[in-house]
DNA sequence: CATAATCCCTGTAGCAACTACAGGTTCAAG
DNA sequence: CTTGAACCTGTAGTTGCTACAGGGATTATG
């Protein structure tokens, strides 16, 4: 019975959502969170239409969809008498996105599989995996992994 | 039958390997390729080592493996005598993290197609994406897409 | 009421792995 | 000798946060 208007801190907001406070503060930095109210002592605080708000992004970037990609979904989410094609045009082209990254982690997994498979575990010298990565030709061609950048190294993702 | 000692410039360079001479400066700064000979005004000079290394880096990137990684891989690769078991270990331990990493995306993909193909077209406000993002239970927990942190974002590569 | 233990504030710097300038120098061709 | 392309260094931007530093606010306890 408590809490259901602007009485929750930044803290627990970000806790409900599963994320830092610093995320948060991010967010509003960023737009995609508005601005709140504070208290006296200039400290923020939240509600519930907040924790939906966030619980919103999170799930979303979960989804793997980028921070200006959210903005879209808000936005859009913000006028619910809108047609939802843009929505739906907007997850389309994601999932285009996920569906070509796929391919090309599939490519480079059965690359890896291949390249693996032929060390024969002697010397540097004559290793398959080290002459494979030093001459292209080595490589199957036809499944072309070609270049990594837009599938996304870990960026070292640290829970606390 | 020229250029084969020092004679190409780092454009050339960089060409050859398909980066740009700005990405062969940032690998010389982070030290996977040695600073390298230099023309009376300044300029680097390249001959077919340098090449042959930058290569390599570059594929080995292009088959996802981090700088750090990579900067392994080289090292192992400058001491042929070697046994290629670490080399062998990296490669594994990659090939784990992309397995790893094309489960997740798999998830991801099937949510998104589940999502989209549940939303009828009508108003924002009973858009099914837009609820299924709203709504983590609405999705399927099974497959938990936990988080797309680390399957990685189109890092926005701009080819000029 | 004092004090300690949390919380929270702003602002800045850092991560990966580059890319993109700005403002100046050098090189190669004509 | 002059033009224009290529090159130099150094810094700032990209994405999506995370991690401080150096304070102030709030809350719980004695």
């Amino acid at each position: 019975m408590s809490e259901t208007h602007q009485d929750i801190g930044i803290g627990e907001l970000a806790r409900r959502a599963g994320c830092l406070p610093e995320t948060v503060r991010y967010y509003e930095h960023v737009g995609l969170l508005h601005e709140t109210s504070r208290t006296e002592g200039g400290q923020r605080r939240y509600g519930e239409e907040a924790v939906r708000r966030l619980t919103f992004i999170r799930h979303a970037r979960d989804f793997g969809f980028s921070v200006e990609a959210v903005r879209e979904l808000l936005a859009m989410s913000d006028r619910p008498d809108m047609c939802c094609d843009e929505v739906d045009a907007l997850a389309k082209h994601h999932l285009e996105e996920v569906e070509s990254r796929l391919q090309r982690l599939a490519a480079l997994r059965d690359e890896l599989r291949r390249m693996i498979g032929q060390c024969a575990g002697g010397k540097v010298e004559s290793c398959r995996i080290i002459e494979v990565l030093s001459d292209h030709q080595l490589c199957n061609s036809d499944t072309a992994h070609g270049g990594a950048h837009d599938l996304g190294e870990p960026p070292a993702a640290k829970r606390t």
